[in-house]
DNA sequence: GTCTATACACAGATAGAC
DNA sequence: GTCTATCTGTGTATAGAC
């Protein structure tokens, strides 16, 4: 059995940790070998390219989202106030616990006007994310009003863990969330 | 009477444009040179560095929703619902007509985890926003429920700004202002 | 006040020894 | 699979002629 000594889930998962704090443009490759241990010589081993590691960061974040907090939206075992109160909790803790804010809304207002590299992996997440609260809200709205009322939902989340990174409170966050259980 | 070629404030009016739409760090003294028509040479003669460019940047775009936006919610001729109602119609100019986003968003997610460079300059601005709001809300709401109701609000434009820029639907904004018209 | 030329640091990426 | 050394481009910033 030879010696594995880094996977590339294992480089994936400290790259996002820079990624997310630092940004895209700002992280160098210099920066990602420090952060895994290695040498950027050895990180081109593993990764053809920055874009190649930025790409798979952004998809392993989305596969999270979806496994911890998405999937909740369709939880047979919970009525759907509690699937929203459920996905509110680990949102905050996702949020909160990392510096960073949301690694999609960062790479957006990064990248969306100079390149549109990422715009896949991007809408990946929010579809999915607008899939999971439809799926929730199609009990009190449907049609043109419940893609309304989705995207502002998502909008004032994201816009409050913006400000949350310029006054460095959590409890806009907690508040914000708690308005839209308490709304539905 | 000297031929004055090129004023502090017509390159600061070029820059903000570049800066806006690239970012603070991919964009380079070579690209703000090329957009104000002068060479970098030519650009350090005006300003020591790219910072201090930066820094002017945002202080301008402040001032300049101070005047043409903020103000309107303390006009006299206005009762409350319609300050609301011109302020978003000016915002929503504001935040179409050129592209980019919201200038300050953009900044605090691109340098909050790296540098607090321009924190107060992006201060600032939200503070003149926040109070602008608290202003109009204030007649129906008070204490810690005024703050956390502002906040939210611009949350929602903030994060609906966002959005914007990955789904290129100005209709967006439009919904989330009237939404925030109609809920006053 | 504007230009060209240039110093210097660091970025992304590759070559080749071990 | 990891390392050191290096290539090449570009970034910020400065020097000095015009």
């Amino acid at each position: 059995m030879p010696k594995i000594k880094t996977t590339p889930e294992e480089i994936i998962k400290k790259s996002i940790l820079v990624f997310r704090t630092k940004g895209y443009y700002r992280t160098s490759m210099n920066d990602l070998a420090i952060a895994t241990g290695l040498t950027k010589g050895a990180f081109y081993h593993h990764f053809t390219n920055k874009e190649a590691v930025m790409k798979m960061s952004l998809q392993a974040t989305t596969k999270w989202f979806e496994t911890k907090i998405f999937n909740i939206a369709y939880n047979e075992n919970l009525n759907n106030k509690d699937r929203l109160k459920t996905m509110a909790n680990i949102l905050f803790d996702a949020f909160t616990k990392n510096e960073g804010g949301c690694f999609f809304a960062n790479t957006i207002l990064e990248t969306a006007q100079v390149e549109n590299t990422f715009v896949d992996e991007i809408n990946s997440f929010f579809t999915l994310f607008e899939n999971a609260l439809e799926n929730i809200y199609q009990e009190k709205y449907s049609g043109e009003e419940l893609k309304d009322v989705v995207i502002q939902t998502i909008a004032t989340i994201e816009g409050t863990i913006v400000l949350m990174q310029l006054k460095n409170n959590s409890s806009l966050l907690r508040n914000s969330l708690n308005t839209i259980i308490i709304n539905y």
